[in-house]
DNA sequence: ATTACATTAGGACAAGTGTCCCAAAAAAGG
DNA sequence: CCTTTTTTGGGACACTTGTCCTAATGTAAT
């Protein structure tokens, strides 16, 4: 039970902070989560800005292992990021019923005004310098990070219209709109 | 002085929420900017709840009355479109503050498990179903709504993004790419 | 076994929350 | 003018918040 515990605070608030938000998860919904005393639960966290910032370190690390997954797993970048947009149908239900983790923290900390705002947008910028990694890998080294700004506003604005509608079918349209797009895009860069 | 109070606290709250988030704005911050007492603003507002249902009243009223007044200064549905996807320009320091007013308060009030999510939701209605009938009028019967959402969908992206970035350029270019894209859609449709 | 350290429980703390009451002041109506 | 109603200020309320302390317990190493 070395770190055990502490690692279970960060799994029960990043779970917490993204149903319900940051600020409206408490110390004690945690600890109540992982059936600890606020006393253990101060040992290990001496503030709320601590767990935050462990959980943003967690979803990182999480995502970059993801995404260096796909790199490994998946060999064309155009497949990969459709691998990308297809995380809106995989994790569906979770985003229609909480939006995009990664987004709506960033929306979060934003209106807080949060110290930790950077860390958040990191995870973001974390995407973002993928997807850019592989529209260059296609041969658009010119405007690489503007594809890449294209395909996350596309994901994060499906995402906050999914939460807001719940609505399955409009989530499967847009997500083989995005792919359509994608083609077209790429037809033209091997043409010139 | 009759109503005046009352529309004093609303214009406040609606400003906080927009600001620093529905949750994270007290009582105490909204009778700070409007002066007055705690049991003043009781008077008015027995709940926090009743503040918020006001606060979205008032928002969709004024919505309503802009989409109006372009729907009578605006001739061409297409021009309407175009002038919606403009607010992001028009309201770019304020959305690269605080995101877009409406999508920003359904993202909380969705993870808050607000009563009044309904409400919120109902002002992204009211742009879906306004912009709906624009596309109606230029004889997109069958796919009005679902280029309403593909509009909607785009605003939110965009929203959210240049809330993370504070960047003046995406925002710029992502909105020629949106009119754009409106205007070959509407090319195809002529055509057809 | 004894020392040293890590972990835990339970509670105390001040500050802030939304809610509510009540009496004074102002305004309105006769 | 006097009465009635509306509006206002000031404070009390029960509760939750994040933070912090101390004492007890477990665990590991010498």
């Amino acid at each position: 039970m070395r770190k055990k515990t502490r690692d279970h605070i960060v799994m029960a608030a990043d779970r917490l902070f993204y149903e319900r938000g940051y600020e409206h998860t408490s110390f004690a919904d945690i600890a109540a989560e992982v059936a600890i005393s606020r006393g253990n639960f101060y040992h290990h966290f001496k503030t709320k800005d601590e767990i935050l910032e462990a959980v943003i370190a967690v979803r990182l690390t999480d995502r970059a292992i993801m995404l260096g997954r796909w790199e490994a797993e998946v060999a064309s970048p155009l497949e990969r990021v459709m691998r990308f947009v297809k995380i809106l149908i995989v994790n569906q239900s979770k985003i229609k019923q909480h939006g995009c983790p990664v987004g709506t923290l960033c929306t979060e900390l934003s209106k807080l005004d949060h110290a930790q705002q950077d860390g958040a947008n990191g995870i973001m910028d974390l995407f973002r310098q993928w997807l850019t990694r592989q529209f260059r890998n296609m041969g658009r080294e010119r405007d690489a990070d503007d594809l890449a700004m294209h395909v996350l506003m596309r994901s994060q604005g499906i995402a906050v219209l999914a939460n807001t509608y719940r609505d399955d079918t409009f989530v499967r349209r847009e997500v083989e709109l995005a792919e359509a797009w994608l083609r077209s895009e790429l037809a033209t860069s091997t043409t010139v």
